[in-house]
DNA sequence: CTGAAAGCGCTTACAG
DNA sequence: CTGAAAGCGCTTACAG
């Protein structure tokens, strides 16, 4: 392996001087040593070893980014689009991306600190444990989606309850009258809110949606038991994601009804497939790449400046109109 | 931050000491100092600096995930499913896991080196650069779905050629006369391969298929002028992937054709959303956990004794029968 | 503009 | 079973 100190020996220069044209302080190196040297790393391939660096600077080069789960995470094609935004943005940046997926707490200030991470971004639910890791970890942690009640935070999310606030009066406007919700409405304050949106509209509209009608996801494997425990026939499904949307009205077609002929249904995220397969699917659409981005940039920030204040930034969301959602005449 | 000097200030022992006992070498150190270090350690959350560790050992518990491409290469489930299940698996081992994406091969040798990766895995076709990338890196390197020539290389695939085969015979059962294929055909040696074992099983059954109706990934934007190009009327399809069935499937339905009523088509991977979706997708089914699964073991294994010989695996695909191929009474 | 010294936190190799 | 010494490849801080 070539280091500062073969390159050092071959131009007649101090390990030093080495240093800083390889850190690019040209200034303080005379025209033809930079030129010398710039050579001889190029013929020799010279690459600085990180882990030395890192060492020595008590900081490396290395963002984390921490998914929640403990399996395959990225089969969720959410996780893997933010995940795969991140990665070029992060590597355009001189940074190298860890890729962890964690379930217990006590990994997560483990991982950190074993690599000395320059800053980390989460994805997925981790607001029970915010507050231990930002203590833990005095390094820019970026959330996203979190509802944690912790003040200083620094979180991307989006405007969830609008997401439920715009499905339920697109249902009301289209005439139907009888409503469910589908999703982990107890894992996360993101599914709590789009619920909350949901069901707070449709009562603003004189609507009721009753218990019975507030699924959970592992519920729908079993559609004939679900159309059953509805107290009166359902028309107009929420499903908290775009790929359950799917699921649901895969599952709902083993007993025979149809999308939207049968069932009205709206789905979340916004993701490609709800364009390309059909029915394609009337969606609360988010802009992942652009929150990928922004959490990014505002890690990107933290670290520059250590005393940039943190902060909630919240995404706007939009209803797009597509096939899964029938016109009720009355 | 804590330091392997600190625990051993408090325990009354040399670094030495503590280290051993940190690296489960217990049989080195009295049970005494064994429990004594083991609870400062506890009580101070100390966890070994990797960098240190790693500049030490010059080598890193570092294996890195290297898909090719520079944009957002995790939109595409097959490449996400990988990744996603190496990611744990990797994990498990005590390894960190890097990811990159990398179009340019001078990028794969400066991340490798830069921190002494213990190890690779590629995802993607990197057959060109092959034989430089093998003599730049004295790691394990464990290539995906290669067809380089280099006759010495750790790669897992599968049979490709098997996979257009079965898509044949299925196609002629049904009683298919007619066929096209879509993929990249000019990219790599994966696609190429899955149109060799169609053709060729075509042909042996006294099919032909002309030119004109391989297509490429891009021509099916335009599903008019594939129709028109046909030498006859085409009713079997084989696409070198599910998303691709799909997207050829949506396509064609812009201009009133039904799956499988008019077209019938076969995808390829046997990815979840072949179930979850209608139509059912008929498609060769690969097991992409295994093979991700594989592909850490056969890295692992080359890790722990480096004179392990190189080898290519080829794991078997098989046909899944599903909704999306109709049967031609003649 | 240049370089010698010390140190980052660990491990290797050796001596006892 | 224990520890002192040297070194991994870099950077920081200082002196010139």
């Amino acid at each position: 392996m070539v280091t500062l100190k073969d390159i050092a020996r071959e131009a007649g220069v101090s390990v030093m001087t080495v240093s800083r044209v390889v850190n690019g302080q040209l200034s303080k190196v005379s025209e033809e040593n930079i030129k010398k040297i710039q050579e001889i790393i190029k013929k020799r391939g010279y690459v600085p070893n990180s882990t030395a660096r890192s060492l020595s600077a008590k900081a490396s080069n290395i963002i984390s980014v921490i998914v929640q789960g403990s399996g395959n995470e990225l089969i969720n094609p959410y996780n893997a689009t933010m995940v795969g935004e991140i990665v070029p943005y992060v590597q355009e940046k001189g940074y190298y991306l860890m890729l962890h997926f964690i379930d217990n707490y006590d990994d997560i200030t483990q991982r950190l600190r074993a690599w000395n991470a320059r800053g980390a971004i989460f994805i997925g639910t981790f607001d029970h444990d915010v507050k231990k890791i930002q203590q833990d970890n005095r390094i820019p942690l970026v959330f996203t989606d979190s509802y944690s009640s912790v003040r200083q935070i620094i979180n991307i999310g989006i405007d969830d309850y609008k997401g439920g606030v715009l499905a339920a009066k697109h249902f009301i406007n289209k005439g139907h009258c009888s409503f469910a919700f589908v999703g982990r409405t107890l894992t996360s304050g993101v599914i709590q809110q789009r619920l909350n949106g949901f069901r707070d509209t449709l009562e603003e509209h004189g609507f009721t949606m009753s218990t019975e009608h507030i699924l959970d996801e592992s519920d729908i494997q079993n559609p004939a038991k679900i159309i059953k425990s509805f107290k009166e026939p359902v028309t107009a499904i929420f499903a908290a994601s775009d790929t359950l949307a799917y699921s649901i009205i895969e599952n709902f077609k083993k007993l025979g009804c149809r999308v939207p002929d049968d069932y009205s249904i709206i789905g979340f995220d916004g993701l490609p497939i709800g364009n390309c397969v059909s029915p394609h699917l009337t969606t609360i659409y988010q802009d992942i790449t652009k929150k990928a981005r922004l959490a990014c940039d505002i890690l990107f920030r933290h670290i520059d400046d250590p005393s940039f204040p943190a902060g909630n930034t919240v995404l706007d969301v939009e209803l797009i109109e597509r096939d899964s959602v029938k016109t009720i005449e009355t």
